[in-house]
RNA sequence: GGCGCCUUGGCGGAGUGGCUACGCAGCGGCCUGCAAAGCCGUUUACACCGGUUCGACUCCGGUAGGCGCCUCCA
């Protein structure tokens, strides 16, 4: 087990994990209000593999991502669309997991969903009103910001400096415009309500982290994940929240930065966004994979369809070096020292706060080295690797090329042999159409499917 | 205005006080009937101005520009 240090985004200081106790890591997932994009799929990825890794090193980690399958923009798409919320939103979720399942990197290994978790919710409530943290008015429940010294900690505000924007209507319910909703009475025009102490009506956005969170991995736990535009004001109301109502809450924050397009983040408001479901039909899942761990976690990466170019021609140089080297049945040779390093190095620079450019910088060196020298064991190294980063699909043989494409492969071969070149190209370019592209070596010819 | 982050070669993107990751693209070769794959060589870097230092792309200060959050957003 190696010593893994994640960069909290809290003190901004290196942090490492405690290898005795288990890793519970929360990261806020999807709000199921349309299909999700490239942008969404980025926490997903990186916290997914963060937990592989983890686990990998032999850490019990347990990764837990929510859906927040009630919101304001929930009804409002659904009312768009026609259909009850209710079933909107389970077949956003639906599509949700269909899209991230693409993905290929499993489930997390918990997906709490908001309706779910009502009345732990609710539980959490409640005790914040016990505590005076919260208070009942008209229907709805307000967190009393400013009886939490705390309130600004993590986004790195002042309670008194903030200029806060009212929401229309409702601030005349609030003892202070700073106050957050916990709860919200039910209104005419929303379709789903639960009931509560307060009467009926529905979470407020921030509460139902909180309570999944504890609900899944207890009052204290190891990571808060989720993308840097949360930090404010939606991590910093689940401090808020839990803390005063006596939970220790996350000890780790990781916050990724943002896909961006032309320097613009990508979001539904700005209306520049790429479905991820798109991406894996244009690109290919491994594409998709790579593109999203070539850049660190925490900066900001830029997206076009350059960028997406890169990302094919990229796992396809491991694609090709993979297939040259299909594992070997046993009696392997020992593994070369070169081999131990970067492996070595792969997993060093995992542990080093989840640096996946530079572990893939350590694959491509293998690579690199392998395809000018015989390197004993370096074939079986790299798939290691690119199990980690979710890209040990690359390593699959390909399936069979079918009758056609083999006897006219075969047909081919006799052409070239009888230096009949220009039959050759033809079958070739048959071959092509078909979609196979054909790789000739020595003494043999390969068919590599195109896509 | 407040808080935070960023500025690396054609593109993306790491990183370090001295030895210029990695990938893509370009150019010239090798190999090949040709191509693909692969290999070899090679062209463009650290926004700007000061300072610290024997030495800074890397540390400090300033300037310019950009981004994120402050309202729903991964």
């Amino acid at each position: 087990m190696r010593e893994v240090r994640i960069k909290d985004s809290f003190t901004g200081e290196l942090r490492t994990l405690s290898s005795d106790e288990e890793i519970g890591i929360y990261a806020c997932g999807p709000t199921v209000c349309s299909l999700i994009h490239i942008g969404n799929a980025r926490p997903f990825v990186v916290f997914s593999l963060l937990a592989r890794f983890l686990k990998s090193e032999g850490y019990r980690a347990k990764l837990v991502v929510n859906v927040t399958d009630i919101n304001d923009r929930i009804y409002a798409a659904a009312r768009q669309a026609g259909e009850p919320s209710a079933e909107f939103a389970k077949r956003m979720t639906r599509a949700y997991f269909e899209d991230t399942d693409r993905l290929g990197l499993g489930r997390p290994d918990a997906e709490p969903l908001a309706t779910e978790t009502i009345d732990g919710i609710v539980a959490l409530i409640a005790d914040l009103i016990e505590s005076e943290h919260a208070y009942e008015s008209g229907g709805d429940v307000y967190f009393r910001v400013r009886s939490f010294d705390g309130y600004g900690k993590l986004s790195n505000r002042r309670a008194e400096e903030m200029d806060q924007g009212e929401e229309a209507g409702s601030e005349s319910l609030k003892e202070d415009p700073l106050d957050f909703a916990l709860w919200k009475a039910h209104k005419e025009d929303e379709d789903t309500s639960w009931d509560s102490p307060w009467g009926s009506g529905r979470p407020g956005w921030h509460i139902e982290c909180s309570a999944m969170a504890e609900a899944e991995l207890g009052p204290s736990f190891a990571i808060h994940g989720g993308g840097s535009d949360l930090v404010f004001p939606h991590h910093e109301n689940e401090i808020a929240q839990s803390e005063a109502a006596g939970r220790p809450f996350a000890r780790v924050w990781m916050h990724n930065g943002m896909i961006e397009t032309d320097a613009e983040k990508m979001s539904k408001s700005e209306g520049n966004i790429f479905q991820l479901s798109e991406a894996l039909d244009r690109y290919g899942r491994e594409a998709v994979v790579d593109y999203l761990i070539s850049g660190r976690y925490r900066q900001p990466l830029a997206f076009d369809a350059e960028q997406m170019e890169q990302a094919a021609t990229r796992v396809e140089r491991l694609r090709n070096f993979l297939r040259e080297h299909p594992p070997a049945g046993d009696g392997a040779a020992p593994e070369d020292e070169f081999v131990a390093t970067r492996r070595e190095g792969f997993r060093g620079a995992l542990a080093d706060d989840f640096n996946t450019p530079r572990a893939m910088a350590e694959a491509f060196e293998l690579v690199a080295e392998a395809n000018r020298r015989q390197l004993p064991g370096a074939p079986e190294a790299l798939r290691g690797m690119l199990a980690l980063v979710g890209l040990e699909s690359l390593a699959r043989a390909e399936q069979g090329a079918g009758a056609e494409a083999e006897g006219l492969l075969a047909e081919r071969q006799q052409a070239r042999a009888a230096r009949d070149f220009e039959r050759a190209d033809e079958i070739r370019d048959r071959l092509a159409e078909l979609g196979w592209e054909v790789r000739d070596s020595a003494g043999a010819a390969r068919l590599v499917r195109r896509c």
